[in-house]
DNA sequence: ATGCGCCTTGGGCATGTGCACAAGAGCGTA
DNA sequence: TACGCTCTTGTGCACATGCCCAAGGCGCAT
């Protein structure tokens, strides 16, 4: 075997072409990622682009795909290991206030979801990649005895984009504004109850 | 008075110009808008554009401002004609149906979403329109007994924005199946556990 | 050493871009 | 009729873009 050297260096250089994709479309927009303009943030020569890969759309996709994958993967662990649902929605919400809806991550995410609609292959593969997440969420949810886990689980994943979305908009959407509202959605109500009294 | 017509011509002109700035935004997405693409859609010639703007982005500012500011007007009316809260909310929902994620207003904001991360002035200005609009759902909220009316109101705002940019990725998300998980946000425990049997 | 395969470089080309500008068309006023 | 105002046209320019390609580097097997 014995992968040669140079195809050691040639695989770590992609990587770094799709840290670097990654990192540009949040910063100045899907359309506006240019060969090289990736080039230059991964120290690389202009033409490497079109030796890696096909095209530049082809290069965003695969970025796109391989960050989102990588971010949703890190929820499933976190779930099994939590055993309240008030203290896993806490620490979802709690996530969230790392993304604060102008953060790279949050941006690729919509990003991403944007050109979904103009690009078939990588509609696909993000549906694929969320139905999964929802699946995850579902049966937890159903562990913990929420109503309608799977509509539940759409839902709840639907509106915590939403909340990122809106937050880059709405500096007083902070996690402890969200979180109580939130909560209602898995369905008991004395929590809610419990928990607020000030506006 | 009157206004010459040159300068009447001229205002409609412009309009046409807005439209189809509105148009071409959710087609291609914001930066692969460009002047002559506009300047095509609203026949007329190229050089018209920068007559009128001053720059393309000052264009898809005013037309994405526009639209969203219309569209945002058509609820207050609704909301204080509908009796109860439920009707109301499957009034929005039902709405909702008609914005399945890709049509072109659902991505006209989120094109104006991401927008506004890269365009003070945008951001500013929709800050504007979305607060005003969360103010009136909260009181229509408070006066349907909705409990923390403010931060409901936000955060509903927020899933339904969420759901409108989840659908396009996951086609089982009707009005019918989110409906039902979005009314517990409001608060009342009795009408969900009636409205639910099947997953 | 020598040849081979992969990765890398830098430049080139056709095309598209935002914006500026001079020339003209239409219409109200004198 | 002649003038002035606003809107409109078409073209021009400097520059950026996606993608291509010939030439060179570097480690590996022979």
């Amino acid at each position: 075997m014995g992968l040669s050297r140079s195809a050691e260096r040639g695989a770590e250089v992609r990587g770094r072409l799709l840290v670097a994709a990654a990192q540009l479309i949040p910063e100045v927009g899907w359309h506006a990622v240019t060969t090289r303009a990736v080039a230059e943030r991964a120290d690389v020569g202009p033409g490497l682009v079109h030796y890696h890969f096909d095209s530049v759309q082809s290069l965003l996709r695969q970025a796109v795909v391989a960050v989102l994958s990588e971010a949703l993967s890190v929820f499933p662990p976190v779930l099994s290991e939590t055993a309240s649902a008030d203290a896993a929605l806490g620490d979802m919400l709690a996530a969230l206030d790392d993304y604060d809806g102008t953060d790279t991550t949050s941006l690729l995410f919509v990003e991403a979801y944007l050109a979904s609609t103009r690009d078939e292959q990588l509609r696909m593969e993000l549906s694929r990649l969320l139905e999964e997440f929802r699946v995850d969420l579902a049966t937890w949810l159903a562990v913990h005895g929420t109503r309608a886990p799977a509509d539940t689980a759409a839902v709840l994943a639907a509106a915590v984009d939403g909340v990122m979305l809106h937050r880059a908009l709405n500096p007083g959407m902070t996690s402890s504004v969200v979180a109580p509202v939130l909560r209602r959605l898995l369905g008991d109500g004395d929590a809610d109850a419990v928990a607020e009294g000030s506006g």
